[in-house]
DNA sequence: TCCGTCATATATAGAGTTGATATATATCGA
DNA sequence: TCGATATATATCAACTCTATATATGACGGA
């Protein structure tokens, strides 16, 4: 799935602009399951323009700089369905956060402890930014994928919450007896 | 996180070659939470040697290709153990599967329960694989790791069995009466 | 025996992507 | 007034992936 796929998927909706695709891809309804960045997305619309799988039209705006608007063609919506057809590549999991984990022996308890607890409250945060999500949308499939995210999220969290002490044990004790003696 | 660290964690835990970083990246028990491919992981290495964070020799082996063997050095060591003390980037998830989920309304009833069932089928091999290889490791820190990821493989597939039939439901009926009329 | 496939092993080119930065305008709070 | 934040487009160097090339040997089938 490259960035032009995206690109087609989020303009399945409705018309938008560059700037708007990587916002939702990073923070907003598709950001739990892909991300493109502008390096990306604005060659990708201009070739996509290219290819005439959309148009473009801009858009002044007061107070705001003016918009280029896209629009997925009849053509980019065909070639964008036909797409679905084809094999899934395999869901992608990259993690530094269970890197850092399998490391823990030779790091201080303290800086473990931060790095769990950090990684909970994102998972918090991730839970209560769904929640809102799931209120503005209406339609059943991307209700059932908000729900299975948020399940998958809460789950990963109950974990941490369960088994933080163990993984905390784990880590090196601080030299406390040495500022102690100073 | 680049390929870099990846190379160097690996490293932590005793000799390799690039064939073996990539195969454990990509099959074993890395697989979970990183991923490099060969044409990241040889110029990598060779970054790696010129900065003296790794040393190399070549190695000749019987009725397979010769292979070239990297060590850490203690300077690539510790270089390693003190990035452990930076910020962690986030986790990164990437899912065709879920972008797939979100058009189910415009696609078949049969397309969606075969992309459904291939996707149970995969979690139960991760899980299968994960369970191979937590019987091989003993350090506490990695059974934690794979521990975390099991359950929350399981969390997903078990999501997966219990609302199928929900999400299948919203794909389109089947052309039937069209067959049936020829 | 020959051929294709698979596994081991290194390497690279081209395409795609990220992360950082530049530019410009406007608002908001300190 | 100054810095931070938000909107909006754009580009570049560095990095990474995908696919391919090269080489060796094992294994199995035709």
């Amino acid at each position: 799935m490259n960035v032009k796929t995206i690109c087609l998927a989020i303009l399945t909706q409705g018309e938008t602009t560059g700037y708007d695709i990587r916002k939702r891809s990073t923070e907003g309804d598709y950001a739990y399951f892909m991300e493109a960045s502008f390096g990306s997305i604005y060659p990708a619309l201009s070739k996509l323009e290219e290819e005439a799988y959309v148009t473009s039209r801009t858009v002044a705006q007061e107070g705001k700089p003016s918009k280029r608007v896209y629009k997925i063609t009849p053509t980019g919506r065909e070639f964008f369905i036909n797409s679905l057809y084809d094999e899934l590549n395999d869901d992608v999991f990259r993690s530094e956060f269970l890197l850092f984990l399998r490391f823990v022996e030779d790091l201080p308890r303290s800086l473990v402890e931060k790095r769990v607890n950090e990684r909970i409250a994102k998972c918090n945060d991730a839970i209560e930014n769904v929640k809102k999500l799931e209120e503005e949308f209406t339609k059943p499939s991307e209700r059932w994928v908000l729900n299975f995210g948020q399940h998958c999220m809460r789950s990963a969290r109950q974990y941490l919450i369960d088994n933080k002490q163990e993984i905390i044990a784990l880590a090196k004790q601080e030299d406390v007896p040495a500022r102690a003696a100073e």
